[in-house]
DNA sequence: CGTGTAAGGAATTCTGACACG
DNA sequence: CGTGTAAGGAATTCTGACACG
């Protein structure tokens, strides 16, 4: 399941130089829980790959005018989506299973 | 070609962290020819996940009792041979192209 | 040969704040 | 709101050297 995408290796001066986005951005973009570095012991960021691609995507939308809170926002539907899909997909399953089953 | 996997992102602490080696002994393979980071423009090494599968395998030959220069001999043979079977491949593949042609 | 360590300095990162708009 | 910047400090990394074996 996790692979080296999700590993969080990188710091936030690389991540700045791979997604072209300032430190001060990337921080910023933290605190409006768009995205969560894990940290040292003594408290440096660390990000993941898939980090950056999170971070691409945020200027992105940000570039298109978008707002911290309304990225985010897109975020979380997402995410629901996301779930309800899978559950409507584990029922139709169990379904099936269960008609067959008796 | 290049993935996330050759990308050079990773600090030295993060390094010994994933492979359980110290900073001492991966800056003294590289001195030892068995590592190549790339450098920050201030200096910093960054290391890529290859590298650290590069260090795991460097690490279980020195347990083995294996001295550097052996691995490295071992890694120099290793990569002529690959040499050798890809250009084989080709002229066979160039003979038999050029059967049907002629 | 391979590795630990103390030393001094330089690069990197951190936080909280002020500024502007 | 989003972002730049100067400030002071702390964490991280660097090199060259000495030590031991």
């Amino acid at each position: 399941m996790s692979s080296y995408k999700d590993k969080k290796v990188i710091t936030i001066g690389v991540m700045s130089e791979l997604t072209g986005l300032s430190e001060r951005k990337i921080r910023y973009y933290e605190e409006r829980k768009l995205i969560y570095p894990d940290r040292t012991s003594g408290g440096t960021r660390k990000y993941s790959f898939l980090d950056v691609e999170r971070l691409l995507d945020i200027a992105e939308k940000m570039e298109d005018g978008m707002q911290t809170f309304e990225i985010r926002r897109m975020e979380q539907k997402k995410m629901k989506n996301k779930e309800l899909r899978e559950r409507m997909l584990r029922g139709q399953l169990n379904a099936a299973f269960n008609m067959r089953k008796g």
